[in-house]
RNA sequence: GGUCCUGUGGAGCAGUUGGAGUGCUCGCCGCCCUGUCAAGGCGGAGGCCGCGGGUUCAAGUCCCGUCAGGACCGCCA
């Protein structure tokens, strides 16, 4: 037995008990005569004291982050220096033993809480960045809501089943990570952009209530919250009803938050409709911490002889505008800056009006444009005070204009200080559209299988671009953290929703034919909704990015700064693995 | 694919209008030290200033290219 006492558990009430530990050197202070040393192992740090004999001249040795082990004695410290900070710091061990169990190599980055790394650096010794308290603990932290998922749904009779990371190329939104099979030369597995259609299957075969914390892979570009390779929590349940779905999902959001974060959600989380959400935030995912709603302008303005206006007016567009409180005070370089802001998203500018701090009066080269009556009652239709700026939205595509002043929201909210960072801000998002057009015709915006809601289940094909699905969203302080949606199970509703997408049904049968077949088996109504379990755990440590909830994150480009993968594979295993195989083309 | 930011001993940073010797803190190595807890004192080692080119009498500094990391846009149902 290495050790009798963990170093981080020992109490004033162990004192006088003989204890052996193991561990890490944290940090040493050599006295000469008395030595001290911090021991460090998963359960926290104790101080231990060499004073003389054999154990004393061995720890002179010592250097940070060597694994020893330890026996020796409790003791109470001597009176004065107990330290407050720890909680062990009632006490010490009077060491009369060590054995070195491995040394250590002078450290490529400090293994000390109180010392700033760069990310590179920790992510490429990771395992020690790791022996660190806050790193560790965003780990240990996302253990616990492993564990408080998989009770919460073991109570509520979810089965947790593992589907397959090999499978088969599957047309989702994005780009596939492709695995050349050796026995098949010519032929390709895919990794699953998320296990959508086994969850299905398993509906079928009547699990009724199914989850998984499964691995998904995408091979598109990265950001701050998106890896190649990243984890939801991925539940379908048959026999229910949107709220049904969205029920369970609360609850899970709720155990989360209550025994994560310390936050009680009160109550049912809000709902508001995808089509709200847009007119008021200009985000699908609105950041609720935070007023400073989108104004719509359309009919104010109807007949301006600003040609910007009036042009996205004409073309049945969209005019909008969002307040900034106190922008009117804002430079010539502030204001030019957003104009730069909005070109980088792809706008042609961002109009604004400024009212004059004292007199109310709307300044700016938008101003100008604008008739007498247009600017009198301007401040009252949107909302703004002297000394507010104004900016303005408008185009012909009533989304992109209203996700541009939904931009400049976030923007203005962070630019103001107007978000509360110690807020959380709960939401489902629901009745999202069906369908977005794409430049010849339509496609899913959820997926494929997503049910219209019961307003459109029978002329969704009528109007494509309003009709609305079972699908919802669930929106933490602007972060999508879940979504989902009830499926469709009936085949003839199927085959029309293909035929809006433009599948026939040989694409059908050719995409997703095994799924189509299982269908014809009496297939339950089912649903469910998948989390971004690594976001979800980033919010609850209050990490910026999601690597930090990740053990092996990989950096951007999809390199892994530990283990340097992908590299080059050699000429042996590249004949092996087929992937340079012809394949015939089909005969016809 | 695009825009922006950052690359200086092991770590974190500074380095002014281009101007003598790249500096600081931590760590590392050696010596000293009996109550510290981010111990302290004295001494020491350690640098292709990411890489390549250019401008200049002179480049860590300016210009071009390139590589790496990061943020954002596109993309990601």
């Amino acid at each position: 037995m290495y050790r009798t006492f963990r170093a981080g558990q020992i109490r004033a009430t162990d004192i006088d008990e003989r204890v052996r530990l193991a561990g890490w050197v944290a940090r040493r202070r050599d006295h000469g005569g008395v030595e001290f040393i911090d021991l460090r192992d998963a359960s926290g740090v104790v101080q231990v004291v060499f004073r003389e004999g054999e154990a004393a001249e061995a720890a002179h040795e010592l250097r940070n982050e060597f694994c020893v082990q330890i026996s020796g004695v409790v003791s109470r410290r001597p009176g004065g220096n107990e330290n407050p900070d720890l909680p062990t710091g009632d006490v010490e061990i009077v060491a009369d033993g060590l054995t070195v169990l491995s040394e250590s190599a002078p450290l490529p980055l400090p293994v000390d809480d109180n010392v700033d790394v760069g990310e590179d650096v920790r992510l490429r010794h990771r395992y020690l960045d790791l022996r660190r308290t806050g790193p560790a603990r965003a780990l240990r932290l996302r253990s616990e809501a492993n564990r408080i998922a998989r009770q919460l749904l073991h109570d509520e009779d979810f089965v947790e089943i593992e589907t397959p990371t090999l499978t088969r190329s599957t047309p989702e939104g994005a780009r596939d990570f492709l695995v050349p099979v050796r026995l098949q030369p010519g032929t390709w597995y895919a990794l699953p952009q998320s296990p959508q259609l086994f969850k299905q299957l398993l509906m079928v075969s009547g699990f009724e209530r199914y989850y998984q914390i499964a691995r998904c892979y995408r091979d598109e570009d990265f950001r701050a919250d998106r890896q190649p390779e990243f984890t939801q929590l991925d539940i379908e349940a048959s026999f229910v009803t949107e709220s049904d779905v969205m029920a369970i999902g609360e609850r899970i959001v709720t155990a989360l938050w209550r025994e994560l974060a310390d936050h009680e959600i009160t109550g049912p989380i809000d709902r508001i409709t995808w089509h709200d959400a847009m007119n008021r935030y200009g985000s699908d995912k609105p950041d609720l911490r935070f007023g400073t709603e989108l104004v719509d302008l359309s009919d104010y303005l109807a007949g301006t002889a600003f040609r910007v206006f009036a042009q996205a007016l004409e073309s049945g567009g969209y005019v909008g505008a969002v307040v900034m409180p106190g922008g009117a005070s804002q430079t010539r370089k502030q204001l030019d800056g957003w104009q730069d802001w909005a070109k980088a998203r792809g706008a042609k500018g961002l109009a604004y009006v400024l009212f004059d701090e004292a007199t109310g009066e709307p300044r700016g080269p938008v101003a100008k444009n604008l008739s007498a009556e247009h600017l009198a009652g301007l401040a009252d239709a949107v909302g703004a005070k002297p000394g507010d700026a104004v900016f303005f939205a408008a185009g012909a595509d009533r989304i992109a204009a209203q996700e541009l002043l939904g931009a400049a929201r976030l923007e203005i909210g962070r630019r103001c200080g107007l978000i509360d960072e110690s807020a959380w801000a709960f939401c489902w998002v629901v009745d999202a559209p069906m369908f977005g057009r794409t430049d010849d015709g339509w496609t899913s915006l959820h997926h494929p299988f997503t049910a219209p809601n019961a307003d459109w289940a029978d002329r969704f094909g009528d109007d494509p671009e309003a009709a609305l699905a079972y699908a919802y969203d669930i929106v933490c302080n602007g972060n999508e953290i879940g979504g989902g949606s009830i499926r469709i199970h009936d085949a003839a509703m199927q085959r029309r929703v293909f035929d809006v997408l433009g599948i026939d049904d040989a694409e059908a049968e050719d995409k997703f034919g095994f799924l189509l077949e299982a269908f014809q088996y009496g297939p339950p109504p089912h649903g469910g909704i998948a989390f971004g379990w690594d976001r979800i755990c980033a919010l609850l440590t209050g990490a910026d990015s999601i690597r930090e909830v990740i053990a092996f994150p990989k950096s951007r480009g999809g390199h892994d700064p530990l283990t340097g993968a992908p590299t080059p594979i050699t000429p042996q295993q590249r004949k092996e693995a087929g992937v340079d195989a012809v394949v015939a083309p089909p005969t016809a």
